[in-house]
DNA sequence: TATACTGTGTATATCAATATATACAGTATA
DNA sequence: TATACTGTATATATTGATATACACAGTATA
C-alpha cells in the first residue's frame, strides 16, 4: 500500500517529524481508515529513503498518542479515532499553519491585501501539485 | 536594542534556523535598516536564552549570505541590501509559508471554501497579537 | 594605559536525530 | 514444519545542534 507521504532532508525539521506530520495528518482525516494496515516499518523506510528506528519512532509515538495500534508479528493498523478528535484536529492543524503563515507575512510587512493576494496564488500552485 | 524574536524549545525546528529566519525577515524586509548595529553575540544569547555559540552560528550564516557585516572588537551591522533581493525574498517567503498552510488544509480534505474561513480566523487572530 | 566591550578560535561535553546491523520473539502462510 | 514476514531490543557509530568554558585578538572609551 501506497501511502501518499513526502520527506525532506533540506528542511530544518527533523524527518521523523516530517513523517509524524503527514501521518498523523492522513488519519484524522479519514484518508486512513480505521483498522488500515500501515506499511511495515521496514518497508515504509525503503519507501520513504530512511532507515527502519525513524519509521518505528514515528509508529510508537502515534501508538502513544493513540491513533495507531501495533502488533508485533502483525503489523500496525489505523486505531479508532473518535469523531470529536477528528474534528478538533483538523480544524487546529490548518489554522496554526495559517497563523505562522500570517505571521510570515507581517514578518516582511505585508498588508492585509496583499496576503489575501498571496493566499490566492499559493491555493492555485498547491492545487496544481495536486494533479501530478 | 530589543531585536523583536522570539524562539520556542517546543518546536522541531532547531533554535538556530528559528532565529535565522526571523532575523532575515527583519532585514529583508526593511524592518532592520542598513548600518543598523545588532546586539553582541553575548547580549543576543542571553536575551534570548540560548548559547553564544548558537548566535554566532546565526550572524555567521547571514554574514555568508551577505546581509549582515561583522567586525571583529565592534560588532554585527545590517548589510546594505538590494531593492531586488528584498522584494524577491519578501513575497517568496511568505508565498512558501502559504503553500505549506494550504498543503495542511488539502491534507485534512478542506475545501477551498473552508480554507478561506480559516484563512480570516488566523488573520483576525495574528492581527490581535500584534496588538500586545 | 586600563578596562570593558566586541567577535574569533578552540575545547569539551551532552543530547537528539539518524544510520546500519544483528538477534529475538511473534505471526502468517505454504 | 519451514519460511517469510512482522515488530522489538540492542549495539555501535556518525552527524548536527547546542551548551559551557577559556583564551585570544581587536575596538572603544575613560
Amino acid at each position: 500500500m501506497k501511502i501518499p507521504i513526502q520527506v525532506s532532508v533540506d528542511r530544518a525539521e527533523p524527518i521523523y517529524h516530517q513523517i509524524e506530520v503527514q501521518l498523523r495528518a492522513l488519519i484524522l482525516s479519514g484518508q486512513l481508515a480505521e483498522g488500515t494496515q500501515l506499511p511495515s516499518i521496514r518497508e515504509f523506510a525503503s519507501d520513504l529513503s530512511c532507515s527502519v528506528i525513524t519509521i518505528r519512532r514515528v509508529y510508537q509515538d502515534l501508538e502513544n498518542e493513540g491513533i495507531l495500534r501495533t502488533r508485533q508479528g502483525t503489523g500496525s493498523f489505523v486505531a479508532q479515532v473518535g469523531e470529536t478528535v477528528r474534528e478538533q484536529y483538523r480544524k487546529e492543524a490548518v489554522i496554526e499553519a495559517m497563523r505562522g503563515a500570517v505571521r510570515t507575512g507581517f514578518g516582511v510587512n505585508c498588508t492585509v491585501e496583499e496576503l489575501h493576494i498571496l493566499f490566492e496564488k499559493a491555493i492555485e500552485q498547491v492545487s496544481m501539485e495536486k494533479k501530478e
